[in-house]
DNA sequence: GTCTATAAGCCGATAGAC
DNA sequence: GTCTATCGGCTTATAGAC
């Protein structure tokens, strides 16, 4: 049995993800989840908070998954191997909730914005150091480890884009490609030679993320 | 003196880039261009027709430019570096546009989403190609050149997402850096060896873009 | 917790005068 | 080419009965 206010969370996901937050409107979200209107109301305050509940959720997944990699790695190289995985892994799997978290920012006002952004910046500092360390350690080589992470950020956040589970290639082969490629661009190095993630213990990522996400719910249920 | 349908095309530019399509009513628009919702639909059929005109304008000059650096340079790895350069000047001095192109895509319905849909596949098959190139060539080493094609794009993309004019990096910087980071992600290697933008000769950007600007404008004027 | 009914206002688009 | 006035429908959200 699934609950209504876990039927409603999934009808603003998938209506949210396809059509926009904008251009969903309340009547479809209540009219898919098989409530009314009024009933919607009694789960939730604004359509806003909706949105706000699912980008959360989302977001405070990635980060506890992150922070175990944190973890579960010995040094940068096979740490930012292990976020690359993680983040193409989540895109994924999760392509209706991460497209949602990337793209509907702008539709947030106020303190709810404030509390996304610091969500988003708290998870890029985690990439952002683990390439810094790596620079200052002298396994990576990079000019800029804050631009470097943008750019590996937005080439995995792409994978939501245009992935799809009926594709040509798997998602655990697009993540491990994706590593490498990162690997490659921040010049990893280990005793003068290049590596790739064959080289590398690193935990399984959907093992990984599956102990992350019941840590969340576990502090904060899902809506 | 700036005509009434400019005025137009830059309002609706900077309201659809910042509250997006969706968001944006006719009023705002009509507002924002001095003008009565009534003279508005003098210049346009309809809001969607609006934003088509926006994107085809976006995407042709676009396509125009990555055209004349196939033709100006010499091989697969000028090309690609080349390509990367142009789409990151190109999200970054046309932040607003490039947005739109990028994030309204679904607001798009029947033949019009179709013929957007071709160029963006054209476009795209241009950056394919030439990492495709490379690899039968020789000279890259990449295990799915569409894969890497995909990462790449996105990567570049993704700078009219943070890019700021008052931000600590210039954006030809940005553009370099992300040529090499490119170069190191496809394993560009001439002679054996890595090759950085330094060791290349490439068309300078800015110039390369306004003469596509001119070739495009000349067939068919902007709205 | 669920409903019907409705408020109050914004939406895209048009008619028709000047 | 620009306007005022307006249409019909859709929007988020609420009141109040059961």
């Amino acid at each position: 049995m699934i609950s209504t206010e876990e039927r409603i969370h999934e009808a603003a996901l998938r209506l949210f993800s396809e059509r926009g937050f904008e251009a969903t409107g309340i009547r479809e979200i209540a009219n898919e989840a098989g409530i009314s209107i009024a009933s919607l109301y009694h789960y939730m305050t604004t359509k806003e908070d909706l949105l706000v509940n699912i980008m959360e959720y989302g977001l405070s997944r990635l980060i506890a998954a992150a922070e175990l990699v944190s973890e579960r790695t010995a040094g940068p190289i096979s740490r930012l191997a292990s976020l690359i995985q993680l983040h193409v892994w989540v895109h994924g799997v999760g392509q209706k909730s991460a497209s949602v978290v990337d793209t509907e920012y702008r539709s947030l006002t106020g303190e709810r914005l404030e509390r996304i952004r610091e969500m988003r910046d708290r998870y890029e500092g985690i990439w952002r150091s683990t390439i810094q360390e790596g620079v200052s350690i002298g396994c990576m080589d990079v000019p800029e480890p804050k631009l470097a992470s943008f750019a590996l950020l937005e080439m995995c956040t792409g994978v939501s884009h245009w992935y799809s589970a009926n594709g040509e290639l798997s998602l655990s082969y697009i993540g491990e490609s994706y590593a490498n490629y990162g690997l490659d661009l921040v010049r990893a190095r280990v005793d003068g030679n290049t590596v790739t993630v064959k080289d590398l213990i690193i935990p399984r990522t959907a093992d990984l993320y599956r102990e992350a996400e019941m840590r969340v719910n576990a502090s904060a249920p899902p809506a």
